[in-house]
DNA sequence: ACTATCTTTGTTATCGTCATCAATCGCGAG
DNA sequence: CTCGCGATTGATGACGATAACAAAGATAGT
């Protein structure tokens, strides 16, 4: 009777389910229906339980389109512009961010771009595109001429994961000072002394940062840094590599390095190898981001976790919420979002030697 | 004068531009601009130009969310499941695939999933989420049982990637063979005749038939296959590290490794790094795929190049199809799409030693 | 008891686009 | 000169969901 019913809509795949269905079949109005599935107030437990069984009856799904027509809430273009590949980050970015903008019915745009002129074309293309908002990872969430064009244009900007905020930019990020001392706590608590720094770019912010969370970590524990196991780097592999050369080839060798990325302490990794020492046993390495390379190299790295798939989510929502209110006529004010990050010990670390 | 109106609608984001408007500025109906820029036939050039005029004038953009509402063309829902977070691949992957999706406007939904049981969840949320179609990146696209219970339900599936295709299901790929058989030809030009090859997952499809390209290559050129220059590897870079230590240890050293994956070839370079051995003037190392961490590492590998950003753009065209096709009643012959492999050389390979 | 107020539910109109069908135009054949 | 036919173009309604409004029922206050 009713149950044959119940799946002749299923039965014609050229057919949807829609609202109308779901009312038909609990025997009350689209609108209620409408109200339930979205959470609004003013539907009593009983109806709500009763529609909310025809749902599950009918297997409905709403039909993101359509609601995205009438309510204009969030038919928002958002453009994710990126210009250093680094592919983990930027797919784990995706998977937050495009989980959520399907919720919210909105376009994920993708822009990459190289070199500085490449943002430039990069910015028109994505303004050609009629985007609404723009999200920077880094390094671009940096880039003040990249964020004043944008906002030129009339378009909302939010910085994924800078470590130095703008008052006038919305962002999205860990605290990357606390990081820092949080591993270089960690490093004093297994029992190391002597402890090297890998720095990043110079041009990108996170790098100073990073080092003052390490240097205060230091000062805590009473320890001195050493010049010359403060070795500079590029947050590539490549310089990663120099830059642990150095470190493990001078007079004294420290037993531990905290490199400022993943990759850099991947390459100390490797140099390690090559010098025959031994990690953990003889050598503590220690990354921060928690990208792929992390978990591939071997030891496993031990890390700060970068909760990148939840700030994507988090930097989608927030964005789209922004061009809400500005379409609504409003200046809705920056708004800045500090998320958790974790210390996550693997293979690559212990206490140091003879300890 | 008209400056001044192209940037009117910037200033009232409250109001998108539609197609009405353009009809309007056209002085032409609106159906007639709807034809337009759908590049529907039977228009007069005449009238074209005009339209366009004006939606340059307007900056027009299409609602995609309502134009999916009247023809449900395209509301496809399209998932794409992946276990190996494989991040360089998954993320071009979505490049891809999200920028054809936008574009088609239809839906992509990721889902991740661990292990064997983790299939079974994922494939249920999945439906539970109302997909059309599943895209399966490796290795889930080798995966029978997934594919079936997919299939059961009436879901499209795509294989993405795969090195055996099969006759029921629909891929997107490259010709593994004859990537390897490409390599190898190359090792061989350069001077090597001492190649030693390292192997993937047995579980995987391309780890047999990327070995059977190389032994192709070697026997076309008359080489011998030593057994001690084929070592076992896992695609991982731990296993790459065991593999490449077999290959460097024995009895006589081969003058090039050809590993089946960038990941094993960087470990390779790792291993090669530690004993000494320079690269690539004692010895030559290649992968396969060119993920990122090809250009991560140093040397930067030569690496056969799978173009998997314009892949999952295809995957998603294709899929996005036969939905179309299932949903107007038919029943879609499966279609098997061959992309084109490019070989890059990279810092990783050059003539033998003493060439 | 009766009205005022609030809560819950239904009705109508609307979003931007496209399918369908009707109307118009141009041009050559009879 | 008129008819007919194909090629363009326009008018109307539908898609699925929701906002705004209206109606009905519940509750309370006098």
């Amino acid at each position: 009777m009713t149950g044959s019913r119940e799946t002749r809509r299923a039965d014609d795949p050229s057919r949807p389910v829609t609202i109308h269905d779901v009312a038909r079949h609990a025997g009350v109005g689209s609108m209620t229906v409408s109200r339930v599935i979205r959470g609004a107030a003013n539907v009593s437990p009983a109806m709500r339980e009763r529609v909310e069984a025809s749902v599950r009856a009918l297997n409905y799904q709403v039909n993101v389109a359509a609601r995205a027509t009438r309510a204009r809430t969030a038919a928002a273009r958002i453009g994710i512009l990126y210009s250093n590949p680094s592919a983990s980050y930027l797919s784990e970015i995706m998977v937050g961010g495009l989980e959520q903008s399907s919720k919210l019915a909105s376009h994920l745009l993708l822009e990459r771009c190289e070199g500085l002129a490449g943002q430039q074309a990069a910015v028109k293309r994505l303004l050609a595109a009629g985007v609404d908002g723009v999200i920077l990872p880094p390094p671009l969430c940096d880039s003040r001429p990249t964020i004043n064009r944008l906002r030129a244009a009339g378009v909302t900007v939010l910085a994924l994961a800078t470590a130095r905020p703008m008052d006038d930019v919305s962002c999205v990020r860990i605290d990357d000072f606390q990081g820092a001392l949080a591993m270089t706590r960690r490093l004093v608590a297994l029992g190391h002394r002597d402890i090297a720094f890998i720095k990043g770019d110079p041009q990108h912010t996170p790098t100073e940062v990073r080092f003052e969370g390490f240097a205060a970590g230091m000062a805590e524990a009473g320890l001195a840094i050493r010049d010359d196991w403060i070795a500079e780097g590029l947050f590539t592999y490549r310089s990663g590599l120099a830059a642990a050369e150095q470190l493990l080839d001078g007079a004294r060798r420290p037993t531990a390095i905290f490199a400022s990325n993943d990759d850099m302490a991947a390459a100390a990794l490797a140099v390690a190898h090559g010098r025959q020492i031994a990690v953990p046993q003889d050598l503590t390495v220690c990354g921060f981001d928690d990208t792929a390379v992390a978990t591939t190299v071997w030891p496993e790295l031990t890390t700060i976790h970068q909760p990148i798939a939840a700030m994507g989510r988090m930097a989608v929502t927030l964005i789209a919420d922004q061009i809400r209110a500005e379409k609504a006529g409003g200046e809705p004010a920056p708004d800045h979002h500090l998320m958790k990050f974790t210390l996550i010990e693997r293979g690559s670390s212990g206490p140091p030697p003879g300890l």
